[in-house]
DNA sequence: TTTTCATTTACGGGAACCCGTAAAGAAGCA
DNA sequence: TGCTTCTTTACGGGTTCCCGTAAATGAAAA
């Protein structure tokens, strides 16, 4: 099993159980951390000292509470520790549940586990150490997409740009003009009203108001 | 400190951290769930037994796993409770962050504690079992905010009707029906029409779309 | 280059929305 | 009852939005 593990997790609760659970497969050597930049400074040291982390355990988002951070995202800190230290094995746990941002985590950043935090966590965590440290990729099962896939609508960034400045009160009219002003590629009025009927048509809307409702519900703004 | 104590927690990994901190507390007669049915179930068989349960914790959003369930959130739980052991301590325990939402808890639902699922989640929760069990109302100070209190409109049911009319897709000019259907008051257009130009006029928004945003921000829809 | 196809943009009629003003209704008080 | 005051509703114009169609642009194939 995994000697040195290092859990980077803000949740002083989560932690907790975290450590209880590596506790229970024997795992000694653990360090907790509740800021990703000091998640980084104990890799960079224990790479310098020869005695290299086994096993990074990381959250997605770390709230902020005004101590200045670097590194202020799990995903930022895989990317950092994987320059330090490429070989080492990852597992992210967090209660990010869309798929989309899940998948991912596995093919740009090189993940080697999921578990999301959720009814059976502590018994997916325990799974996902064994997997990894068998050298497998492991996903805990209520992660595994295909759950949430009614009419959804896959939205571009484009369709979050349009929204997202819909619901900031611009007039659909003006658009056009915050569109160019970031070299979004499209920028027509009519290329507007396109994408916008097409979201309504696909969830079934019949206004902009329940694009933002629907938006906001599902984490996109 | 309390004898008898009933955690309804679906996660896990914040169930086992709950557990350990209550053993730190020296409080032995712990039950835990992962069910608000099973919840309420042994708080009945307590009460029947003449060995109530002296504290409640809770927490809000449980997750649905296809197992049907009577009761499928910490606010029914404890209204459930309450009827059955009115006197009972409750402390709900959730990454609920919004403040209309946590404040509507100690105002309409009787709890005695909130702890937010965040940095310094277990030092504020044992700070709640101290404050709670010494008959005082105890609310983490991560919670406590009142950030969100710039020019802030206080909505009343008739505002919330109407947004929530818009963010369903219903068109404005179709909103007197739904009104006189639910028989409120004012239901001609231009009251509608009057009420949602104040609203946009104090919060400085332009669109209706904005007003479905900030609705959904602040834990009104 | 020309042809073809897809994407983007321009345009126009009709509906919905915004907003100011004025009429109608409801409640309180002599 | 008659008067005042406040709330609610009705109406009309100017604007934005919705949506279908057609023109313009651009990219790839002939």
């Amino acid at each position: 099993m995994f000697r040195k593990v290092l859990i980077a997790e803000d949740h002083e609760i989560a932690n907790i159980s975290i450590q209880k659970t590596l506790q229970d497969f024997g795992i000694q050597e653990a360090k907790y951390v509740y800021y990703c930049d000091h998640a980084l400074t104990w890799i960079k040291k224990a790479q310098r000292d020869g005695e290299p982390y086994d096993l990074l355990i990381t959250d997605l988002i770390f709230e902020d509470d005004n101590t200045p951070q670097q590194i202020t995202s799990g995903i930022e800190l895989v990317q950092a520790v994987k320059q330090v230290q490429p070989d080492i094995k990852t597992i992210v746990f967090s209660a990010e549940s869309r798929s989309r941002v899940i998948d991912d985590l596995f093919s740009n950043n090189q993940i080697d586990g999921y578990v999301r935090k959720a009814r059976r966590d502590a018994q997916y965590l325990n799974e996902a150490l064994k997997t990894v440290y068998a050298n497998k990729i492991y996903k805990s099962p209520d992660s595994a997409d295909g759950a949430l896939v009614k009419n959804s609508h896959e939205f571009t960034t484009f369709d979050i740009h349009i929204i997202s400045l819909l619901a900031q009160g611009v007039p659909q009219k003006n658009i056009p003009y915050y569109l160019q002003q970031k070299n979004i590629k499209p920028s027509g009025l009519s290329s507007v009203e396109k994408r916008l009927n097409l979201m309504r048509d696909v969830l079934d809307f019949s206004k902009n108001e329940q694009l933002v409702a629907y938006c906001k519900d599902i984490g996109l703004l």
